[in-house]
DNA sequence: CGCCTTGTTGAAAACACTCAACTAGAGTGG
DNA sequence: CCACTCTAGTTGAGTGTTTTCAACAAGGCG
């Protein structure tokens, strides 16, 4: 890799990474060293790769540049169930900093391009940068909010439980600048929501046609576009807190 | 509160720790008294009292001496989807060490004694003992584990889930010294399990009664006994990984 | 004893699944 | 350019699981 390209991907990083820990709490320039200064080297997946498979102990955590990435388990029939969806700026795989073996998988759902964090340089940042450590930290505690709102939307029928997903993802996306004009790119086909909601393909189908038919949002050539924003949210039950975008001292 | 029973509690306190916190690894004695001197006060509350609400910031975080509690979200509709289930030696409430404000609550399912932890000397924690702040952090990461494990597991029929649900709390009591001739006390209801495992009360009932049938297991007069420990494992398709109770470094 | 909670059962309805067929579109190779 | 193929999306019909509602039994406790 040429040193050009390997700034431009530390550049993005700085981007990406200051909207996301600095959304959750001010960085200092000592800090954001640290954590460019703990990047590896950066990789390209292609869409259905796995970027880590459960029981590898990985010793690098993953931060995606672009594309989307997928955490899933699956069950002894070979059912998949998508845990948590990543997205740009998403520490995917922190947790494999501490929790060895993986419990879980981590898959490319699009082309995807990450950057490695070796976990000795992580080790560093704790024994050096206890506010920092609390925002990585932070940042694994969102995912697990993440997924206990996933756990209490087991509850909704299919066509509110895919609303609250596009809710979700509306929000997270733009945190990142990702939407325009109530918009975004979705690079992902119906079974792949499947595995995400719990339900059957054909099942996403038809809770499609629900939400289609309430003109909530539309949902084509893989751009999802939303049509009313505070219908939706009620029809999905959506409420944001689980989400912890708000800046608050830690 | 007397000085001795205060002194009793700070034993309980070690013993729990000691066995929960060096399952993941070994502590060191300045990490055994740091943790112990960040213990506060102790509170006892009445089956079904909440511990905190969603929406509150406690300045405080609480581990788990006796009895069993459960963190839960709530739909519109008035739902209640358990998320997790804490038994003694459980630091239920660590998330809002840094997560604020919370979003779920947590209960009290039988009579609960807890230690309450204040934030600030968790904070001074995270500033002197890098190490300790490490397996605190590795707490949290097994809860999202074990979210996500539950995540899968609502693609089971309720059969298997409940034999599910019944293994990983046979495992996790068992670490904490609560099992003897292969049974444990129970102090819930149907209508409470029904909350963990997301299905109708009624559903619960008949998934018992599957289990029963197989003869896996017994739950009468709140004590569960496993009777076919490799079956119900089986028929449960139980792996105990993702609970991490195997001593690796940190 | 009566009351309340908890557990149990039956029957009908709601929801989601499977299977199969079919459409539309993208990409490939002749 | 046209067939061919593959994937993704859509639809219908029949099946299975879970829910709801209602009733009733069993036990604890005032």
């Amino acid at each position: 890799m040429s040193g050009e390209a390997l700034e431009n991907e530390r550049r993005d990083v700085r981007q990406l990474l200051g909207k996301k820990l600095n959304g959750y709490d001010t960085l200092s320039g000592a800090e954001t060293s640290a954590i460019e200064d703990a990047m590896g080297s950066c990789r390209l997946f292609d869409a259905n790769a796995d970027l880590v498979r459960v029981g590898e102990s990985p010793d690098f955590s993953t931060l995606i540049l672009n594309g989307w990435a997928a955490r899933y388990k699956s069950t002894e029939e070979g059912a998949r169930q998508i845990t948590a969806v990543h997205i740009p700026g998403d520490f995917v795989d922190l947790h494999s900093f501490l929790l060895r073996p993986m419990d879980h998988s981590v898959v490319a759902l699009s082309s995807c391009r990450v950057a490695m964090f070796p976990h000795h340089r992580l080790r560093v940042i704790t024994e050096r940068h206890p506010h920092l450590t609390r925002l990585l930290w932070l940042n694994t505690l969102v995912d697990a909010a993440l997924h206990r709102e996933w756990l209490l939307m087991m509850r909704l029928r299919a066509g509110n439980h895919l609303a609250h997903l596009i809710c979700e993802l509306y929000l997270r996306l733009d945190a990142v600048g990702l939407i325009s004009n109530r918009a975004f790119e979705f690079p992902i086909t119906q079974a792949v929501v499947a595995d995400m909601l719990g339900i059957s393909p054909v099942h996403v189908n038809r809770a499609l046609q629900e939400v289609r038919a309430r003109e909530l949002l539309t949902w084509q050539n893989k751009i999802v576009t939303i049509l009313k924003w505070e219908e939706l949210k009620a029809f999905a039950q959506f409420d944001p807190t689980y989400l912890f975008q708000e800046k608050l001292p830690r």
